[in-house]
RNA sequence: CGGGGCGUAGCGCAGUUGGUAGCGCGCGUGGUUUGGGACCAUGAGGCCGUGGGUUCAAGUCCCGCCGCCCCGACCA
């Protein structure tokens, strides 16, 4: 929007270029930059605060979940990757390999962890021997590495930070209850804290994890109109229990295998953050993970010294409440200031210049809305915990209003084609449940099923591929 | 792995028929400013990605190599 453009610079419109604008926006913004390495971000001091917080959030739900944190090696020797058929092969491609260990090959290669099922499934045989010992619920935060073919700031990189939970159970139901209360606990994580609506739902069997039985997914919707995979979690069954031998005598007397889960989140989230509340001015952040939920800029006037005094008792007084920072720097004009920090996608703003001092006041402008208003220094604190709580609110109202008119439903395949083509989104469709037309459609559409969702599964029609019986109504999207 | 693009100052770029490197921003210093990206003065900053070739002379022409980015196929 042209009234949007008019404060900000060297960012490429989203309408225009809205990749470029990606890029741009995490580059301006000093959110991460390329390194050296190929494929490899850093994570600057800015990009890296939001995943602490998110990571804070995320742990707080898994310890009350019953899960601890461990940490298991970054290299698995070459013989477990390959134990389980199906999860090699899935991962195999882009596997970065330890070779040498000083000038010396080593008699066995290292895979550099791509995921840790493998090294986390051979400690498992040999720390579960009873029913007595289940569940087993561990978390790890670390990063992995994928060679990918190619990359793209947060969305896909070589080198990425997430965290992995793997638990074994005694039955298949108890797994079965894991996979799905994770599922939970991330739906309720991304739209609480990160104002992202999501759509819960299963993995078609050509989309699922390399070595689950079942994987479940939550499916978010990025401003382009293509979807993002913002987490997952599997139930293994007993895939990796058989082979890594992971047995345990029951109440029964019989030696039986677990049943495993997994689940995951990755620093892509923060992909998702930017892409699904951005506009052209740059990021806007939720106040609950923003690292700097209100700024504070002072307005020096003929009579700096009162009004740099007042803004740093200010200051002084909202730090223990909230991420709050003072900008004293003197080399830079406020309208600067207001456009560098509404690129960082602060959420409020608090303006104090010799006119406020005077008034006892100050200038709150909200970066959600735009809204400028006046308030009394008196109440300030609990006008800004209101004010961050509404913003959080209309964030996410915003994208779900924006999912809900960028989904739709296709009864054909013209009408299909023509969705996915023009108007992108979610599109909702029935299904005959065949990997033929799954594979068919993304040939044709380069849309593939996100998943099938909890809610609203019920066929209506035929298939709107091949127009046989349909089995569910699942949702199809372009994603990354 | 296919298609495209780019390597010249920290960043973004220009560099004509080959003649020894320039602009904007940023950065340093001094001053004036400050309610939506201020201004003046004055400075610093270069193995022109890399190796070879042509030439009296190469940022520029030729050949090779390396790297990175973007768009696809594969994946979180």
């Amino acid at each position: 929007m042209a009234d949007e453009n008019q404060f900000v610079k060297e960012i490429t419109p989203m309408d225009e270029d809205f990749s470029q604008w990606y890029i741009d926006t995490i580059l301006k913004a000093e959110m991460a930059d390329y390194s050296t390495v190929r494929g490899c971000i850093v994570f600057r001091p800015y990009g890296y605060a939001i995943w602490e917080n998110m990571q804070h959030l995320l742990d707080k739900r898994f310890k009350e979940t019953g899960h601890k944190n461990a940490y298991f090696p970054l290299f698995i020797p070459e013989s477990l990757l390959q134990k389980e058929a199906e999860h090699v092969e899935g991962f195999a491609p882009e596997v970065a390999w330890v070779t040498h260990g000083g000038s010396d090959e080593l008699a066995e290669r290292l895979a550099v962890r791509p995921t840790s099922e493998t090294i986390i499934c051979s400690m498992y045989s040999k720390w579960i021997k009873s029913w007595r010992d289940l569940p087993v619920l561990i978390n790890q935060w670390a990063n992995v590495v994928r060679w990918e073919k190619s990359t793209r700031p947060f969305l896909r990189t070589s080198e990425f930070l997430w965290q992995e939970g793997h638990t074994a159970h005694r039955t298949e139901e108890d797994a079965e209850e894991e996979t799905l209360k994770m599922l939970e606990v991330y739906r309720d994580f991304v739209e609480t804290e990160l104002a992202i609506p999501v759509i819960k739902g299963r993995k078609t069997e050509n989309e699922k994890f390399a070595g689950a039985l079942r994987t479940y997914t939550i499916e978010a919707l990025m401003k382009d109109g293509k979807a993002l995979q913002a987490g997952t979690s599997h139930n293994l069954g007993q895939h990796f229990a058989r082979v890594f031998d992971i047995q345990f005598l029951d109440t029964d007397g019989q030696l039986k295998y677990v049943w495993q889960t997994s689940w995951g989140v990755s620093t892509r989230l923060i992909g998702a953050l930017i892409m699904t509340h951005g506009d052209n001015r740059g990021l806007k952040l939720p106040p609950r993970v923003a690292p700097i939920q209100a700024i504070i800029i002072p307005i020096p006037g003929q009579d700096s010294e009162s009004v740099y005094a007042r803004a740093k008792k200010l200051a002084g007084s909202l730090k223990d409440r909230y991420r709050v920072e003072l900008d004293m720097s003197d080399e830079k004009t406020p309208g600067w200031k207001f456009n560098e920090y509404e690129m960082k996608g602060v959420p409020l703003r608090i303006e104090i210049g010799p006119r406020d001092v005077k008034n006892n006041q100050v200038v709150l402008v909200r970066r959600d809305t735009g809204e400028k208003m006046i308030v009394s220094q008196d109440d300030l604190s609990t006008k800004i915990g209101e004010l961050l709580e509404d913003i959080q609110r209309n964030m996410f109202a915003q994208a779900k209003t924006f999912v809900e008119k960028n989904t739709s439903v296709a009864k054909s395949f013209d009408e299909f084609q023509n969705a996915i083509e023009s108007k992108r989104g979610f599109v909702k469709a029935n299904w005959c449940g065949s990997s033929e037309c799954e594979l068919a459609i993304k040939e044709k559409t380069m849309a593939t099923i996100r998943c099938i969702p909890f809610e609203d599964n019920e066929p209506d029609g035929e298939c709107v591929h091949c127009g046989g019986k349909a089995s569910k109504k699942v949702i199809f999207a372009r994603s990354y």
